[in-house]
DNA sequence: ACGCGAGCCTAACCGCGGTTAGGCAAACAG
DNA sequence: CTGTTTGCCTAACCGCGGTTAGGCTCGCGT
């Protein structure tokens, strides 16, 4: 072990260095379109020269697979334990829904790179990437089936109103504004009674 | 009037010919990206070469253009109608979602490109077709806000629930395999149900 | 019959942008 | 103090792919 007094340790810096492209490169690609967005242009707002990219990341996609990563598996390390928590489907749901909202909000930026550029990836990435998303939904399925079993929700199609209720949510990133009327808070909770209590059908009781 | 005895006229023709390297390149788009298809990748599923394109349209993001616009400016055209429709707000947006989701299903793929591709669009042509959608956006929440203003609807924010109606409708093209045990009609109807009667509220009278 | 334009062709251009090669300075280890 | 590694630099490459130039051939209108 070295000391760190004032300044990080030397891994440390250095995926902080990372992250910062990555924060950097997401904000630029959600604003002209990773096509459009080269190199250059990411190094440019990092404040490094072009070819220095190479030292953190092998390609460019590389870094657009970084910002895929982060809104991918972070719901799933995140969001999902609340599934798993006490409480009962209806509950456990709506702490889901507050979450992934939330999520979504904080990681917007990253959020519109993922919804928009996963044609970009190599194969394998997109592959990945899928891979997370369908076991988050499939998640949220087994719930809402538990809940369908329990009487507290009363939707017909638990599959169906899964894709339902996750592509609702997952809209809200590409709308949402929050220097506009509306507070953040109010529209989780909106959204929370949307979803909840009239799209899955659990009347009351929301904790 | 010249005759058109089996062959069609000559500006028919060619319409159908631009209709034709639309749907390829539609296809092309949705299966490998907008980015990674080449003119002469489109040229190729077409079946003639590249430079001849340039015939038809002047450059690849017209094409794409082309593309968008079929998506935005058909459901304008054809499912904003029946909102002036004669009946009550929960009949004319049943009946809206049936029109909607059968668009959604017709033009699969070309919404899957519309939904994907936005970024790649010139700034002038991503604002008209930001500007089809915002319309239709309107249009929904003012039907929405009738329901709620009649008592039709038991929603809270009309705003709030345009967009979640929305985004839920709008994804539909992104899950949605006929060859999959779930039938479409099944699938509309499903919908109709989460939408209209859960979603928004209005319990039966659906039409 | 004849001219014209639509449609497609071949050939080539050329600039953008991802990527590589190789060097220099500061920081850290021993 | 010295060897090594990290991080960044300058310089250049080079291939892909959108685009252009210019010519041939039909089919249609007159």
């Amino acid at each position: 072990m070295t000391q760190e007094p004032l300044a990080l340790s030397r891994t440390a810096r250095t995926r902080l260095r990372r992250e910062e492209i990555v924060t950097t490169a997401a904000r630029t690609f959600a604003d002209r379109g990773y096509a459009h967005v080269g190199m250059r242009d990411i190094a440019d707002a990092v404040g490094i020269r072009g070819a220095s990219l190479y030292h953190h990341f092998a390609a460019k996609e590389e870094i657009l697979y970084a910002v895929c990563l982060t809104v991918t598996r972070e719901p799933c390390e995140e969001n999902l334990p609340l599934l798993d928590a006490a409480g009962t489907p209806a509950q456990r749901m709506a702490m889901l829904v507050r979450a992934h909202l939330r999520h979504l909000y904080r990681r917007r930026v990253e959020h519109l790179v993922g919804l928009h550029e996963m044609a970009s990836l190599t194969p394998e990435h997109r592959a990945e990437i899928d891979g997370h998303r369908r076991y988050y939904q499939r998640r949220v399925r087994d719930v809402i089936t538990a809940g369908a079993r329990s009487g507290e929700f009363t939707v017909p199609d638990a599959q169906l109103a899964a894709f339902a209720v996750l592509d609702m949510l997952n809209g809200f990133s590409g709308w949402f504004r929050d220097d506009r009327g509306l507070s953040l808070d109010a529209a989780v909770e909106g959204y929370v009674e949307l979803v909840v209590a009239r799209t899955l059908g659990a009347g009351g009781a929301l904790a």
